[in-house]
DNA sequence: TAGGCCATCTGGTCCT
DNA sequence: AGGACCAGATGGCCTA
């Protein structure tokens, strides 16, 4: 734990030594409750920033949770999970302009079973399919992370 | 034990 | 003025 430089920092500037209207005889107080106002600031700070913090945690979480994690049984890092995340973003979008380029719907079908999910296609189509392909998760987003 | 990851504290800056 | 956001510093925990 960094250690707590608090009343180091409490009283820089003139702030503790200033005179209020009361007088001089008040100073000191005025001055323990400036320096009492300023920790009450800081400790709320301290929360609000923890909140913050988790509050971003609880994100990356989520973020987890949607990301592919194939044969990862560590939770993957932040850094990771933002790598991932991109990386997903990116192979999906190739879907998208894949399944554009293929613009009618049976184009879509015939490319989509080819390629990725033959085995449920047969309810589309009626052909018959080898059983042994590949699943569809597997060969659409085996893929590394990539670093940027 | 070193290195990676993380939580927390802290001060600075910007915004409302 | 006060809150949000950010980055740096620090210490704890875990793993190879």
């Amino acid at each position: 734990m960094k250690p707590c430089k608090l009343n180091n920092n409490m009283d820089s500037g003139s702030e503790a030594g200033v005179q209020c209207r009361t007088g001089n005889l008040c100073a000191a107080k005025c001055g323990s409750e400036r320096l009492e106002n300023a920790a009450k600031r800081r400790l709320a700070a301290n929360a609000r920033e923890r909140r913050r913090m988790q509050g971003l945690n609880t994100a990356f979480d989520r973020l987890r949770k949607v990301v592919p994690q194939w044969g990862q049984d560590k939770k993957l890092s932040k850094y990771e999970t933002l790598q991932m995340a991109l990386s997903y973003i990116m192979a999906l979008t190739r879907i998208l302009s894949e399944a554009e380029r293929y613009s009618t719907e049976k184009d879509w079908i015939n490319f989509h079973c080819d390629h990725f999910h033959q085995e449920t296609c047969q309810a589309y189509t009626g052909q018959k399919v080898a059983t042994d392909c590949d699943p569809y998760g597997q060969r659409l987003f085996s893929f590394q992370p990539e670093h940027y």
